[in-house]
DNA sequence: CACGGATCCTGATGGC
DNA sequence: TGCCATCAGGATCCGT
C-alpha cells in the first residue's frame, strides 16, 4: 500500500497530535517482519518527541531511542484519542497521554523495530542502505546521473530498488517514467543525461503531487484521521492498461518486471 | 557488487 | 456456492 507519499500522508496527519505524549502502554500482537527488538514495557515511561520519515519508514522518536515503523504492502496507522476495539489484524499499539498510535496490517511485511538511536546497528540495518531522499536537496542530479550509470537493469527496477533514491513503489516508477517520457525497460546506464535529468524532475514532481493529493487510495489507504487519498484518479498509467493515454489517446500497455506490473503508454514513453 | 528469482502473509477477485 | 489460480502499494535473502 503505501509508498513515500502514504507514509508521508501519514506522517503528517499525527505527528503533530502524538508529539509530547508519554507512553502509558505498548501491546504487541502477532509478529510481524522483524522482532521489536526490546520489550514492549521498555517503552513506558518514554516521551514522544517527534515523528519524521526516512523512506518508506516512519521513525517515531522519543526522548530515549526510537521506533522504527515500516508499513509493509498492507499496513496502515491510526491515532486516535479514542481507537476502535482491536481488531485481528491489528498487531501494534502504544498508547500515549496525547492518544494511541495503531498499526493495522494484514499481510504482515511490516513492521516496528525499537533501536537506541538512528546509527545504532538495529537502526543502520534497516536505513544504513537507503538512497537519496527525493523530496530534499539531498536529491542530487550529478549524483542520481553517476549512479544510475552504474546500473545496467532496468530503471524501473533500479528506482523500485531503493538503494539510489528511496520511496519510489510501484506506482510512483510506473507514474515518473510516463512523466518522463521514458521506457520502464530501459537499462538504467543507458540513459542520456537529459533524460536522467528529466526523470530526476518527475521523480520530484510527481511524488510531492502526490502528497498534495493525500496519496494513493487503492483498497484501503487512508491518514493516520482516517482520510482517502485522491491521487489514483489523476494517475496517467499505473492501473490503466486498456484505457486511452491521456496525452496521445494511444491505449495504456501492461507488462512484468520482477513479479510486478508495469504501466506504460508505448508511444510517450520512447525506447 | 549487481542481478534475478523466491519468499514472507492475508484477502480480493475472476474463471470454471 | 466452492475451489483454484492470480494478483496486490515492499524489501530481504540467496545463489550466481
Amino acid at each position: 500500500m503505501p509508498e513515500l507519499p502514504e507514509v508521508e500522508v501519514t506522517r503528517l496527519s499525527f505527528a503533530y497530535r502524538i508529539a509530547g505524549g508519554k507512553v502509558l502502554s505498548a501491546s504487541l500482537g502477532k509478529a510481524l517482519r522483524w522482532p521489536l527488538g526490546c520489550a514492549c514495557n521498555q517503552l513506558l515511561g518514554r516521551v514522544v518527541v517527534g515523528v519524521r520519515r526516512r523512506g518508506k519508514y516512519l521513525l517515531v522518536d522519543l526522548d530515549e531511542g526510537l521506533l522504527l515503523l515500516h508499513l509493509g504492502m498492507s499496513g496502515s496507522v491510526s491515532f486516535a484519542e479514542q481507537l476502535p476495539p482491536k481488531g485481528v489484524h491489528d498487531h501494534f499499539e502504544l498508547v500515549t497521554s496525547h492518544g494511541t498510535l495503531r498499526l493495522h496490517d494484514p499481510r504482515r511485511f511490516g513492521a516496528v523495530v525499537f533501536a537506541r538511536s538512528e546509527d545504532a546497528p538495529e537502526a543502520q540495518k534497516l536505513l544504513g542502505r537507503l538512497g537519496m531522499e527525493p523530496l530534499t536537496d539531498q536529491f542530487d542530479l550529478a549524483q542520481f546521473q553517476d549512479q544510475l550509470k552504474l546500473r545496467r537493469a532496468a530503471i524501473k527496477q533500479v528506482l523500485l530498488a531503493g538503494n539510489v533514491v528511496v520511496g519510489v513503489g510501484n506506482i510512483y516508477a510506473s507514474e515518473s517514467l510516463f512523466a518522463a517520457g521514458i521506457r520502464p525497460t530501459l537499462s538504467a546506464a543507458r540513459l542520456s543525461r537529459p533524460r536522467v535529468a528529466k526523470l530526476h524532475a518527475a521523480i520530484r514532481t510527481v511524488l510531492a503531487n502526490a502528497v498534495a493529493k493525500g496519496g494513493s487510495t487503492l483498497r484501503d489507504f487512508s491518514s493516520a484521521t482516517g482520510e482517502s487519498g485522491h491521487f489514483q484518479l489523476s494517475a496517467m498509467v499505473y492501473g490503466r492498461e486498456g484505457q486511452a493515454c491521456r496525452v496521445c489517446q494511444s491505449p495504456i500497455k501492461t507488462l512484468r518486471q520482477g513479479q510486478r506490473s508495469t504501466f506504460y503508454c508505448p508511444t510517450c514513453q520512447k525506447a
